[in-house]
DNA sequence: GCAAGGTC
């Protein structure tokens, strides 16, 4: 009998039925000489301090560096605090009844480092000395499949995935364990100061723009606009130049021509440019993408997104949701016109479902070099039926972005226009030729200037216009935005970096803090700290989050570039460089983080009693 | 009481 064992329940089944195994047991699927298991993500984790005596938080016990770490079952918090959970414990018993009886483990978890590390940990703490071979494959089309099994690696092959893996594991609890106790311990122990390689970086984002934000001090600048008359249409034109000093513009101002100082057509086209724009559609969605919608447009949370779409998951309506890839392969996109075909009896999408019947597919979201594990979210084509109104939102935005991705380009026209009239003017216009992906969700833009006119005049050059009305603006700098959740998973996704070109940022996808798994769970941790807080849609630091930001801003444990150096080192484990090296490292930064912060905490006790000053001054 | 990672 050989067992298989996958990652989930759904991986496990979409395997089982691909080799027409049909045997439902609990906790496997049986058939044709095969059992086909599976885990539920992590079942085990690295054993918390206590397992290796360090009973208690003490000062004399850190830093805490375990000769050997041990493996723990999974818990889950319930009334009476953490317990082993009980269907962790079930499944890994009958993995285990499994691989007892098993003459070959073939690993199916999912091709990557953690699920890499997921097999080994069950592996490892079962004590198993079967000989296992690994499934590697990218997607989970029944012919990838096949493939797969027809190709299986020596499960030795991927030895160095595991130790990089496992070093990401222990790095992650020793820095994090050791920093927190050393800070908590430090500021008088009378609460949970958690510090970590990811949650602390995300805190330092969320801190460093609130205070930046709070300290702003807005500049005053002055234009001057205008507004123009073409035969009854009215357009905007601003000045070219900004004014610092009021005095300048009014210089200016006072030129301007405009009707009501005695000029019937004071306003001099000078130049007329119009060019078109092409957008191409916008990729389909990965889970950070989505989180990001679903906050925009819904005000939901990254987790109450996540939770949703888990949901609409489990009743088969979408497609794996943690997914960082924003591609689908050939063989998916083979299904996408059918599933297109379907849309045409939705209330809202159903006109744009029976236009792109006709057209070809826009394929800029398929590419098979670009899916990992998963490719990008679908639907399944399953109908839903009755979705609360919450999951249906959500599905939704699954549905429309297919629909978009899949559509035309969008072209507009780009105008402006110069006036002179005792100094310079631009009028901006932009008007959609073909609303291509646009018609579906008949969106308006985010980055409308107010300056922009919706549409404007045709008119030539060297013509004179008549100025209605002429106004001196007095505008403000601002500052940058707080988050929200929205914005910070994007930050995260690019470890804090500011860039907005989409193909850049999604090269930098392996570099961002945390994963698409877990940045939901990372905002919920700084809340549940009570480092940060939700106010309106904006997530702003507490008093408690602002001071902990202050002990550790310079530390190393606070900038985002801990985890790009930490990944780097780990790649090269992969490729076989030395893990006792690494872990050398490790152990040397536990030692100095853990004293620094062990001297660094003493002043923050009594900053962490809320003074009616502004948080901002600490 | 604590990390980050995965998933029901």
């Amino acid at each position: 009998m050989k067992i298989v064992i996958a990652e989930k329940p759904s991986v496990a089944r979409e395997l089982a039925k691909v080799f027409g195994a049909t045997g439902k047991k609990d906790g496997y699927i049986e058939g044709k000489g095969y059992s086909f298991t599976w885990a539920f993500g992590h079942l085990l984790q690295l054993a918390p301090p206590q397992e290796y005596g360090f009973i208690g938080w003490r000062r004399q016990h850190l830093p805490m560096l375990p000769a050997k770490f041990k493996l723990a079952i999974r818990k889950i918090k319930t009334k009476d605090g953490l317990v082993e959970d009980p269907g962790v414990r079930k499944q890994l018993d009958i993995i285990k009844k499994l691989f007892d009886e098993s003459t070959e483990i073939i690993v199916a978890t999912d091709a990557g480092r953690e699920g890499e590390l997921i097999f080994r940990y069950i592996y490892y703490f079962l004590k198993c000395k079967k000989p296992f071979k690994r499934l590697w494959i990218s997607s989970q089309t029944d012919e990838a499949i096949k493939e797969g099994f027809r190709n299986l690696k020596p499960g030795t092959d991927y030895d160095t995935l595991f130790n990089s893996a496992h070093c990401r594991s222990e790095s992650d609890w020793l820095v994090g364990m050791n920093a927190t106790q050393a800070l908590s311990i430090s500021a008088g122990a009378r609460s949970v100061l958690s510090l970590g390689r990811v949650q602390t970086p995300t805190l330092a984002m969320i801190c460093s723009r609130y205070i930046e934000t709070k300290n702003f001090v807005p500049q005053l600048y002055y234009q001057l606009g205008i507004q123009l008359d073409k035969d009854g249409q009215l357009f905007k034109a601003v000045s070219t130049v900004n004014f610092n000093v009021k005095e300048e513009a009014q210089v200016l101002f006072d030129k301007i021509e405009d009707v009501g100082s005695g000029f019937p057509n004071g306003g001099k086209i000078l130049d007329v440019e119009a060019k078109p724009r092409k957008e191409p559609p916008p990729l389909l969605h990965d889970l950070s993408s989505l989180q990001q919608e679903a906050n925009k447009r819904k005000g939901y949370t990254a987790d109450q997104t996540l939770n949703l779409l888990q949901n609409l998951y489990e009743s088969k309506l979408v497609s794996y949701p943690r997914t960082g890839s924003r591609y689908i392969g050939d063989d998916v996109f083979a299904g996408v016109p059918q599933l297109i075909t379907q849309l045409t009896t939705h209330p809202d999408f159903g006109k744009q479902a029976e236009f792109l019947m006709t057209v070809p597919l826009n394929k800029r979201s398929v590419n098979a070099k670009k899916v990992t594990d998963h490719h990008a979210i679908l639907p399944t084509g399953e109908v839903p039926y009755q979705l609360s109104a919450d999951k249906q939102a959500v599905y939704d935005m699954v549905v429309g972005r297919m629909l978009e991705a899949f559509h035309q380009e969008c072209v507009k026209e780009v105008t402006k226009i110069t006036i002179e009239s005792g100094s310079l003017f631009i009028a901006n216009g932009t008007v959609i030729r073909s609303a291509g992906w646009r018609s579906v969700l008949n969106d308006k833009e985010e980055d409308k200037k107010d300056e922009d006119n919706p549409s404007l005049p045709k008119v030539k050059k060297g013509e004179m216009l008549p100025i209605v009305e002429k106004a001196l603006l007095e505008k403000q700098t601002k500052p940058k935005p707080l988050y929200n959740e929205a914005s910070l998973l994007k930050a995260l996704e690019t470890s804090g970096k500011e860039i907005e070109d989409e193909e850049l940022r999604y090269a930098m996808k392996d570099s961002g803090l945390g994963t698409p798994a877990t940045r939901a769970a990372i905002i919920e941790t700084l809340i549940t700290r009570d480092y940060i807080m939700r106010e309106k849609r904006n997530l702003v630091p507490t008093f408690k989050g602002l001071a902990v930001y202050d002990v550790v801003k310079d530390q190393k444990i606070a900038q985002a570039e801990l985890t790009g150096s930490w990944e780097k080192r780990l790649e090269e484990i992969r490729s076989g460089a030395s893990v006792a090296d690494f872990k050398a490292e490790i152990s040397e930064y536990t030692k100095s983080i853990t004293h620094e912060l062990l001297a660094a905490g003493a002043g923050l006790a009594e900053k962490l009693v809320p003074k009616k000053e502004d948080p901002a001054v600490v």
